[in-house]
DNA sequence: GTCCGTCAAGAGCAGTGCTCGCAATCACGT
DNA sequence: ACGTGATTGCGAGCACTGCTCTTGACGGAC
């Protein structure tokens, strides 16, 4: 009948009904989900899952690669909604998206850009769609074009150009090495508000967040957005 | 006898050793160290080890505290040997220190650092120790006697002026907002060194880090270092 | 010398990941 | 149309976890 068959077809409905509801109690109990407990909810035995998903692992790695698309999609969209010319308002955007998914779906944040989990050795197929978000900061500092600044020595140098060649053609090593400094404390703020670094000590989370991530667009290079 | 009773200084040697036994446990599988497998290896049931040990959460809260300490004590060793009227050289000083503590001790790191353990609330013991490193920092950005540059506006200046009567006294709000943009970038690039996210994109990871964290220092406007 | 606090042990409960054998079912190829 | 074989689900079971409770024994304090 179709081109799949309809056997692969229920499989295929099977497994996203798994994913979702483990992505459910991923929401609510955070990493230490039990296949059992998912199985409990599909109310099926814990045995049948596994004819479905290989291990636990297994299952975290499909609701990590989902995270990642998830945060990705979601600095697109938001970034995309931004006039083209306005290089810090299209950081600012990205910033503020991934913080606010992050702030929505903390636990998923926490399972791709927390501590790793014990035992748990990242495959391959994770390594595509954690590149999203870098991408994307890439187009916005290409379009930028950065002042080349500095050269920067070393073999480190070589490293710095192969990236610029991967995410942001015609950058230079240093300018991308600021990038990369901006990259790093997106992400760190982030993490330390989730994390809860920031406890008894800042509580306007959004003005702090927005005052660091202009201060990353003034280090990386960016036009000061119009009207601000 | 003794100031201490007896039976008081036992129960300290006691809980001592299985703080060390935990601690070699968390150094090799990571967070989920199991209470049953301390006790194996002390040679007694599982059950004994709760004379000690209220709970799971609670070893791992002593491991906490303790891995706060560690880093504290050897970031501040290692700025102690440096010039004091180096601030960069003191400040890249604390960061190589806290690299290292975290690339020899990663799981302990990534306890206080990464992802909150699922469950695990931080008890209030933890945030003390927690400073720590942050006010080291404090200390050489008040020595610095950075640029005020243009005021904060809004409420989160006076928030930003606390943290700065609290760790770096005399330093204004716009300057103690890039100084925990420091703070923020320099615990972003271990956490991302150590969680993998740098994989496949730069190997030279001390040059990396070098690179970042002498940017972090010259937007803190950190003197340059003398002979650099 | 008794007494009571402290300690360690064992059994047990509820939960986990994962495996294996058995039974049923049901889409598919002839 | 039908037999069949792959696919599915189940239940029992293993080894493990955190944690509780009871029981027995040791030994310092009075």
């Amino acid at each position: 009948m179709s081109a799949a068959s309809l056997r692969a077809r229920v499989r295929a409905e099977m497994t996203d009904e798994i994913k979702a509801v483990a992505r459910r109690h991923l929401a609510a109990d955070g990493a230490n989900l039990s296949l059992r407990a998912v199985a409990r909810d599909l109310g099926m035995a814990s045995s049948a899952v596994y004819r479905y998903v290989a291990s636990r692992d297994d299952l975290l790695t499909w609701l990590i690669i989902d995270a990642y698309d998830a945060v990705g999609a979601a600095a697109e969209a938001a970034e995309a909604a931004v006039d083209r010319a306005d290089f810090t308002g299209r950081w600012l955007a990205t910033c503020h998206a991934v913080r606010e998914w992050a702030l929505a779906n903390p636990h998923e944040y926490a399972l791709i850009y927390g501590s790793p989990v014990p035992g748990y050795r990242a495959p391959a197929d994770t390594v595509a769609p954690a590149t999203r978000v870098g991408r994307l900061m890439g187009r916005i500092l290409a379009d930028a074009r950065p002042d080349p600044g500095e050269p920067v020595e070393g073999p480190l140098a070589a490293e710095l150009d192969a990236v610029a060649a991967e995410v942001a053609p015609g950058v230079s090593a240093a300018a991308m090495g600021r990038g990369m400094a901006a990259w790093i404390h997106l992400f760190g703020a982030v993490s330390f508000e989730l994390f809860g670094q920031l406890a008894n000590a800042v509580d306007e989370r959004r003005a702090f967040f927005d005052l660091q991530m202009r201060g990353a667009a003034a280090v990386m290079g960016l036009a000061r957005a119009p009207g601000s």
